[in-house]
DNA sequence: ATGTCC
């Protein structure tokens, strides 16, 4: 996609579109991160190859200097990634069993939480966590989170995997999911006390109170992430001592240092480029990407795709595949995978089909040499209170 | 997205 001049211009100058021409874009999207492009304070806007349209644009970067928009991040300030290596090997996974498991258990709560102290788990929050919330944490949640087993596929970069402590023979467990209703209260609050819609002056009380808040729901998010796998494991009746190698957060926003000026980065279904390396899933029935990003990453505002981004409306995706599937037929994928899930409504909704292809998604990044491929996984069970 | 809204 180029940028057009004239009346059929498809984007605003400080606009960055990071897709290639095989990779298909919502124009709805483009049009709302056009919008927020003209906000005060906003210097640029990056639309990343999953960039779609939401209550402000998904897989998008916006990059603001002296202003702070909470609602740019969105209700789930911390929402993300993790990805822990399991003691179950690949040659010894019996999926059936596991399955059963998870639909005998039924729900993650009847699963008892580690004591706090237990010096294996970051569990400092669980002390002084805000009581209402405390029933959410270590919970999936709904939409589009999940906790899924996968498998290594290929290895592109063998030393690069190795050295993040990455094991072929071993099961990875990947977990979305965010700060359930802790965020949301954040973000309500803000814009409840401090009209927050209309931005927050870096310098004023009510930043500095966002910034501590929503710095709380991102630790929230990330040990809610830990317990989750910790509580699926324990079922598995594996160790629940987990080895997580992988923690990234796509729903923030993170102060950074450039040319001496102060930047806000507005992540919103954007993974971070510059800490480290990123996994980017596409949909259940695809694969999921392990990759590094390059060195210079501020093309993409520091940022990268948190991965294949939804092609349909949720309200759209029932009707449409109802004469494919039936409610049990859906619960396989194209790649043999398997799904636990008890809501049919959400089984069709996150459907391989309803999302973009992972592979053009993660195209437009190597296009545009922001990263390297260091290897792919394969879903084997899904599973989605 | 949400112990969400009907």
């Amino acid at each position: 996609m180029l940028n057009v001049e004239g009346e059929n211009k498809l984007y605003m100058n400080n606009v960055t579109i990071i897709s290639s021409e095989k990779n298909w874009l919502e124009q709805n999207a483009v049009n709302q991160l056009n919008q927020i492009s003209n906000l005060p304070g906003v210097v640029r806007a990056i639309g990343l190859p999953d960039l779609h349209p939401g209550k402000t644009p998904v897989g998008a970067a916006i990059i603001t200097e002296g202003i702070i928009y909470p609602h740019l991040v969105g209700n789930d300030i911390g929402c993300g990634m993790s990805m822990f290596m399991t003691e179950i090997e690949k040659r010894k996974v019996k999926v059936d069993r596991l399955i059963k498991t998870l639909e005998r258990i039924g729900n993650l709560k009847e699963i008892a939480l580690p004591e706090t102290g237990d010096e294996n788990l970051s569990l400092s929050l669980l002390g002084e966590r805000p009581s209402p919330l405390g029933a959410s944490l270590g919970t999936i949640g709904g939409g589009n989170h999940f906790a899924e087993l996968q498998e290594v596929e290929t290895i592109f970069a063998e030393e690069k995997f190795r050295s993040l402590g990455f094991d072929k023979n071993q099961i990875m467990l990947l977990i979305h999911s965010g700060s359930r209703g802790y965020g949301q209260t954040i973000l309500d609050e803000s814009i409840r006390v401090y009209s927050a819609q209309n931005g927050l002056s870096q310098s004023s009380e009510a930043a500095k109170e966002y910034l501590s808040k929503h710095n709380d729901a991102v630790n929230w998010a990330s040990l809610s992430r830990d317990l989750i796998a910790y509580r699926i494991l324990k079922a598995f009746g594996v160790s629940p001592q987990t080895t997580k190698l992988i923690d990234c957060c796509h729903n923030s926003v993170s102060v950074k240092e450039s040319d001496s000026k102060l930047l806000y980065i507005h992540r919103k279904g954007a993974s971070p480029a510059d800490q480290g390396a990123v996994i980017i899933p596409g949909s259940r029935g695809s694969l999921t990407y392990l990759v590094m990003p390059k060195d210079n990453t501020e093309i993409s505002g520091y940022s990268l795709a948190h991965g294949a981004g939804r092609k349909w409306e949720r309200s759209m995706c029932r009707s449409r595949l109802e004469n494919k599937y039936t409610k049990e037929s859906i619960k396989s994928t194209k790649l043999k995978g398997r799904v636990v899930c008890n809501d049919t409504n959400l089984l069709f909704e996150e459907a391989a089909e309803a999302y973009k292809n992972i592979d053009t998604v993660i195209q437009s990044l190597i296009d545009f040499e922001l990263i390297n491929v260091i290897a792919t996984f394969k879903p084997i069970l899904t599973y989605k209170a």
